[in-house]
DNA sequence: GTAATTCACTTGCTTTTTGCAAGTCTTATT
DNA sequence: AATAAGACTTGCAAAAAGCAAGTGAATTAC
């Protein structure tokens, strides 16, 4: 599956970004991806935010389709599949990043996020380097309680 | 209006972001104010990607109830309403710009595109320094040809 | 001073997208 | 051979987006 360039040939930055990422479903997964180095279908279903399955799937498809994701069975469990950025997907880091850091600052940020933050700061090469080795970078959130 | 933080108040910093102004029409207003300056309610409606006016005026006042943009009358023209970006939504510039710079990698930049983006690498404070004051930093395209 | 205009929206309706529950298909385990 | 895990698909109801037309306050034109 591959896109089609003429869709954004003319269009602005934005609004290439905006079509590409830039809805709540795709940046969630992308944080997923990034921050807990989640790679896998269920994993994605698990969050917290409760994707609906068939989002997810097209969601997936769209970011495969746009290079950002790409997708590969698990040599170790052939009915799985994995996940992975692409080097266009972990070049969306710095806007995740930035994501984080307007966000630190309108909201109460608690210890494991005040440390994410010091680290963004003080060693931002390292947390690129974690991102593009697939490396966690935070801790998942606990599972919200049920209802 | 103001925004109810119980929502968020445990959520990841990624959710707030997206939650605020993580849809397609709110990052093209905020694009349209920071990039090109526009302020007024059919400035926006104006824009290349045809958004519809009842949902410019949900995207408006969600902006504002979240306290990313201020609403006033103008006072030289008292039908009109300008909108403005609060300090909080001057503080989204980073993300704009990242988005701007990732998306530049991975679409044909023109020559506009290109001297915006030397200045982003070149003048950073000064193109924050325009966005706070309201400058636009670049021309709005012209008008998509209609059919 | 009344009529036409501008500006910023609302309203009503159709179409598209999302959300939810259940089902399918493939590969693996018992 | 039967059961289960994993990754989706399908069908349907609910929510959101898109479209066209209408409203109401402020303004300019006559």
């Amino acid at each position: 599956m591959k896109h089609d360039p003429k869709k954004h040939d003319s269009d602005c930055m934005i609004a290439y970004g905006v079509d590409t990422f830039g809805d709540r479903w795709s940046l969630l997964v992308l944080r997923d991806m990034m921050l807990y180095g989640k790679r896998r279908y269920n994993e994605f279903l698990a969050s917290n935010e409760q994707i609906a399955t068939n989002v997810l799937a097209t969601r997936l498809k769209h970011l495969e389709c746009e290079g950002i994701i790409s997708k590969e069975r698990d040599p170790e469990n052939r009915r799985s599949f994995v996940y992975s950025l692409t080097e266009k997907g972990v070049a969306l880091a710095p806007v995740i990043i930035e994501i984080m850091r307007w966000s630190s600052s309108h909201m109460k940020v608690n210890a494991r996020r005040r440390k994410l933050l010091d680290r963004i700061d003080n060693d931002r090469e390292g947390i690129l380097a974690d991102i593009r080795n697939q490396t966690p970078i935070m801790p998942p959130p606990p599972p919200r309680a049920a209802l």
